[in-house]
DNA sequence: TATTGTTATACTCTATAACTATA
DNA sequence: TATAGTTATAGAGTATAACAATA
C-alpha cells in the first residue's frame, strides 16, 4: 500500500539533533563497535577477548583483576572472558607463586596466533572505516578525538560522568 | 597491600589498540551516550524519548511506525516509549481517521515543555562535552564525523554492516 | 580487614516471532 | 497479502552483592 494520511513515513530527526557532534559520536561509536564484533566473529572472539589478549601480550602474565582494570570491566565479567579464552586454548590460568589468590594468565601459542589474526581483522576494519578520509584528515580526527578522550575518559574511565 | 608478583596492576592496552580512531570512537560514543542519559534523567525521560518528541514536533502527528523508522528502533520498542511519554502526559495517541490501524501521535503542551527542557539539557551537555575544542576545531570535527556518517550510516542505518 | 576469583541476581537493550485488526 | 500496533521471549551487556580462600 502507498503512503497516505498524516504520515509521510520517511520522517527524520531535525538537524538540530542529528547534526550534533554528540549525536554523531554516539551513532558512529555503536556502528563501529558492531562492525568490530562482526569482523571478529569468524575468529570466535569478541572485542573484549581481543583486548585481553593484547593486554596480556603487552604486559606478560597478569592477574584477572589487572585485566579487569586495564579493560575497564568488572572482575566478575573477566571470569567469563578468561573461561572463553581458556576453552579456545588461547590462555592458561596458572597459579601465581607470589600470591595464591591470583591466577597468572599466560598466553599460549594459539593465543599468539589469535592475536595476529585479530590484528589483521583490526587493520582491515581500520582501513575500511577510514576510507573516506585522507591521511591529513585522519591525523586531524585522531588529534581531536584524543582531546575529547583526555578530557572525558581519563578523568572518568567508565564514562558515567557528571 | 602493595603491588607485587608478576603483576603491575596498572597495565594498559598497547597504543596500537588504544590509540586507534575506531577504539576512541567507540569509547567516546558510549561515554557521551551515558552522559546524555544521566543528564536527561531528571526530566524523567531517556534519549529515545527526547528524539521521539523532537521528531513529532518536526513532522506533526506521525504514526508509531514512522517514529520507529526515524529513530531506528523496532516498532515493538516504540510501544513502550509511547506508553512512557503518554503516562508523562507528553503525547497522546489519537485515532488516525485515514487508517484505523494507525495511531496518530500528538504533542501536548506538557510535551512541548519537555522538549524545551530537553533542548536546554542537550545544549548544556554539548557545551560541556566540546569545551576542550575551539570553534574551528568543532567545525573540523563535525565535518570529519559527517564524512564517516555519510559513508557508514546512511547506507547502513543500524550500523550492523559488512 | 582487604583483595582475588567466583557465583548469583537483576536490569536494560536488542532482536525475533507471533497475534489482532485493519488495509 | 501486507501493514500497524501489540505482546512475549530470549540473548547480550552491565551492575551489584555476596561468598570462600588468601593476604
Amino acid at each position: 500500500m502507498v503512503r497516505m494520511g498524516p504520515d509521510s513515513r520517511d520522517a527524520e530527526l531535525p538537524a538540530q539533533v542529528s547534526g550534533r557532534i554528540g549525536y554523531l559520536l554516539s551513532r558512529l561509536g555503536v556502528a563501529r563497535q558492531r562492525r568490530f564484533v562482526a569482523a571478529l566473529a569468524p575468529l570466535g572472539i569478541r572485542p573484549g577477548h581481543y583486548g585481553a589478549l593484547k593486554l596480556i601480550e603487552a604486559h606478560g602474565p597478569v592477574s584477572q583483576q589487572t585485566l579487569a582494570d586495564g579493560l575497564r570491566m568488572d572482575r566478575s565479567v573477566v571470569v567469563g572472558a578468561v573461561d572463553h579464552l581458556g576453552a579456545a586454548g588461547a590462555v592458561q590460568r596458572r597459579p601465581d607463586p607470589a600470591d595464591r589468590r591470583r591466577h597468572a594468565l599466560h598466553l599460549t601459542a594459539r593465543g599468539r596466533d589469535l592475536i595476529r589474526e585479530g590484528d589483521a581483522v583490526a587493520d582491515r576494519l581500520h582501513e575500511q572505516w577510514l576510507a573516506p578520509l585522507n591521511t591529513e584528515q585522519r591525523e586531524q580526527l585522531l588529534r581531536l578525538l584524543g582531546m575529547l578522550t583526555k578530557a572525558h575518559l581519563h578523568a572518568d574511565p567508565r564514562g558515567r560522568g557528571r
